[in-house]
Formats: C-alpha cells, structure tokens, sequence
DNA sequence: TCTGGGGTCCTAGGACCC
DNA sequence: TCTGGGGTCCTAGGACCC
C-alpha cells in the first residue's frame, strides 16, 4: 500500500489570506468564537510564541503589541475552500477520504507511478497555484506513518512541503519522534507511556501486543501494528452515515435563572433539529446537558437522556423534550456557563414503524409535523435564518448568546467595538 | 474580568435473563 | 449462617481527533 496525506498548512489563517492577500508573510491568528482560544496561527504568531488552544485574553497584549491581525472563525469561508481542495485532490487518485475540513488521505498505490514525491509535488502546486492553500504532503505504507511523514513534511523546510518515508530507515526516524506526536497517542496515554519509559515512537511500535492491549486499548495496538509499516487502519471513501449531532455554546456570561437557559436549550434543539432535517435523518434520543466553568470550582455537569416515543425530526417534539430534560436537571444557585442538546439514535426520516398502540391520528400529526418543518425550514432558507422561530427565541435579553465583541472578523482590529 | 465546537470509538460495569 | 455462573445488551464516561 502507498498512503499519501495532504494536510493544509495553518488552514483557517491561509484561508483568511485567499481574502487578504497583503496579509502573506504577516502574523496572523484565528479565534474560536466566543473569543475564547487561539486555533489556527501563521508561522509568524507561531514564532512569536502564541501556543495553539491559548485562551485569547493571555495573548491579547501580545497580538496589540506586535501587529497580529486578528480573525473570528468564518466557517461558511473554510467549508467552501475546504470543498475546492477535496476537488483539486480528486483528481489526483481514485480512491481518496476527505478526513476532516483540512485534510486528506489519498491511495496512491497507482501501479504506474514511478516518483511518488514528484506527483505530490505537482498536487501541492496545483493547490497553491489554483487556490492559494499550501499544504504538506507526506508518504508512506499507512495512514499513521504518513501523518508522521507530513508532519516531517510542514517542520521542515528542505523537504519542500513533500515527504516520503518510503525506503528510509524507519528505525532512525521513528527514535526522533515523540511518542506523544502519534496520531491516536493522546496526552493521558503519554503520560502514562512515560512512567513506563516509552517516549520514543520507536519504543511504542516495538511493545508487545498484548502488553499494549492490558495498559490501553486494541486502538493503541492498531497504532502499534501501523508503524510497523502494516496497514490495519483502512481508507474511508464514502462518509458514513453520521451518528450523533450536537449544538452546544458557550455563554457570554455565567447563567443562574432557568428562563436564559430555556431559551439556549431551545435554540440548540432547534440548531441541531435543521442539521437533522438537512440531512433527512430522525432521531431517537435526545440529550441536554449543562456545565459550570470547567476552570473555577467544581465541575457541575448535569444531563439528561430522553428517549423520544418513536424517532422524530419535528423541532416541536424535539424542543419539548429538551425542555423536559432541562427542568430534570436544572439546579438552582449554579454558574452554568454551557448548555447543549445531543441528538442520538439517528436514522433515516420517514421509514419509522408505526407503534403497535398508535392509532391513526398519530401517524396524521406525524405527517403534518414534517410538512410544518419542511414549510419553516424552506422560509429560513429564502428569507433568513431564524425568521421563522419557537416564539421563546423571539425574546428580550438573549443573554445566553455568546459574546462577539471587539472582531469585526472582516478588519480584525481589536478595536473595542 | 475573559478559557471552542463537533465528532468517533472503546471499555467497564450495571441491568437483565436463564 | 451459607447466597451460581454465564451470557447479552445498554449506557456513561473517558480518550482521542480536527
């Protein structure tokens, strides 16, 4: 097997920079709404020492002081890039799975391929030249090793971008890498790999199975068997059906009063009832949950689990049972600072079997429950989101509603606005 | 003062059954 | 007083990913 990955350098910030062109070569960074952390970085905020996942507020001073243009996230601009990119590389391969918005795997187990490097090499022109997006491209018998090979491929500059490790001596360069920077080793399973005097890759891939198996998971055995250099993590062409949705936010300030977090709650079941219905699925199960900040106090986080009568894509019945779960948990004399709503047990809509206790009406409202949606769902698709609406949303204050001061997200200036 | 959002998979343990 | 064993299913929570 030959797997190459293609992975977008700095995606959100080179995306930003298709727009601002003047911006190349600049510090740049890209904000999680809410203003909350720091999530992509041009090289140039990387060398002036801004740690990827840094909450904002910590680096602020920094980012005025030194000139770092500033960007909320805009992920109606990174979804579209993202799917001109996925295009661009389908040329390239037959067989190819776009694994997240930024990246990449690509069969290029092509039998008349001679110079794999040099293929990559004329893929990552391509994307530069007809979009404007660099990426790092990095080669090898599996997905994992060539996760390492395009990280190989983005730090170091010789490489040109394109990194293969077909060849190579995999002793020497699995030694040089961390264990920590694996794909699939997180932080807990370095740790933990550390007290047993696994830091290397290398040391990792030449563990015992079964030892690897007691301590972690199969996963970690998979990952093991990948940098042997055996193929045991397949490609995944086609998406498969997704199996939860959820709508979560932040709020712009710590909340108490059960009437704010109705009204979050109701607006997340309807956020996650449109992605439902867009994608003409039903739900089974319902999930609402609410936390208290996660970086002062103890951690309260309560949820309810509820379990729809028979699955469902109606924002009514949806709304109803987040609702529901919400008075389950709610408690008094909280900082809650979240709140979200899962949607689980999805399945196709309308193939739902009747009841065997339900009558004739029920599966008459059911009806009348899809055309409403497909009704409200065609209205906020012409005249604007949210123009049709539960009547609790069309409230007063909003003070769940994340902040969104000071970024315009077009200037980036940090002007207080 | 201020710390993202949306996913997947695995596992342990409880519930239940015979 | 003494209190089985083994199987399946479900779920909550943990870990990981981008």
């Amino acid at each position: 097997m030959r797997f190459a990955l293609c992975d977008c350098n700095n995606f959100f910030v080179s995306c930003e920079r298709i727009l601002r062109p003047e911006l190349e070569g600049k510090p740049v960074i890209v904000l999680s709404c809410n203003d909350g952390c720091v999530i992509s970085r041009s090289n140039e905020a990387k060398a002036l020492g801004i740690p990827m996942g840094e909450p904002f507020f910590k680096v602020r001073a920094l980012t005025e002081a030194r000139g770092v243009t500033v960007f909320s996230t805009n992920f109606a601009l990174y979804h579209e890039v993202s799917r001109r990119v996925m295009t661009v590389l389908s040329r390239y391969t037959d067989r190819m799975e776009t694994y997240s918005v930024d990246e990449a795997f690509l069969d290029l187990s092509i039998a008349s391929l001679t110079d794999p490097v040099e293929y990559a090499r004329g893929i990552r022109k391509a994307l530069l030249e007809e979009i404007g997006i660099p990426v790092s491209i990095g080669i090898a018998s599996t997905k994992t090793l060539a996760k390492l090979a395009a990280d190989r491929g983005k730090k170091d500059p010789e490489t040109g971008g394109v990194f293969s490790l077909e060849g190579l001596d995999l002793d020497a360069f699995l030694e040089k890498v961390p264990v920590g920077d694996v794909w699939g080793i997180g932080r807990r399973c370095t740790e933990s790999l550390s007290r047993f005097g696994i830091r290397t890759a290398r040391r990792f891939r030449d563990a015992k199975d079964d030892w690897l198996r007691r301590h972690f998971s199969v996963r970690a055995v998979h990952t093991a068997w990948e940098l042997r250099g055996i193929s045991c993590i397949r490609l995944v062409e086609e998406d498969p059906a997704q199996k939860s949705i959820q709508a979560s936010r932040s709020f712009g300030k710590p909340l108490s009063d059960l009437e704010s977090l109705k009204e979050a709650v109701t607006a997340h079941a309807v956020s996650a009832g449109e992605r439902l219905r867009s994608q003409g699925l039903a739900a089974g199960t319902l999930q609402v949950y609410l936390s208290t900040s996660r970086f002062r106090g103890n951690l309260f986080a309560p949820a309810a689990t509820m379990k729809m009568d028979a699955p469902t894509s109606s924002n009514l019945l949806l709304v109803k049972a987040a609702l529901e779960g919400l008075e389950r948990i709610y408690a008094p004399g909280h900082a809650f600072t979240k709140a979200g709503v899962t949607l689980l047990d999805l399945g196709p809509d309308g193939v739902t079997q009747q009841g065997l206790f339900e009558g004739e009406e029920v599966l008459l409202k059911r009806k009348r429950d899809r055309a409403l949606m497909a009704a409200v769902d065609e209205v906020n698709r012409t005249l604007g989101e949210g123009t049709l609406q539960p009547a609790l949303l069309f409230s007063k204050e909003r003070e769940w509603e994340p902040k969104h001061e000071k970024l315009s997200g077009k200037t980036g200036k940090s002007d207080g606005k």
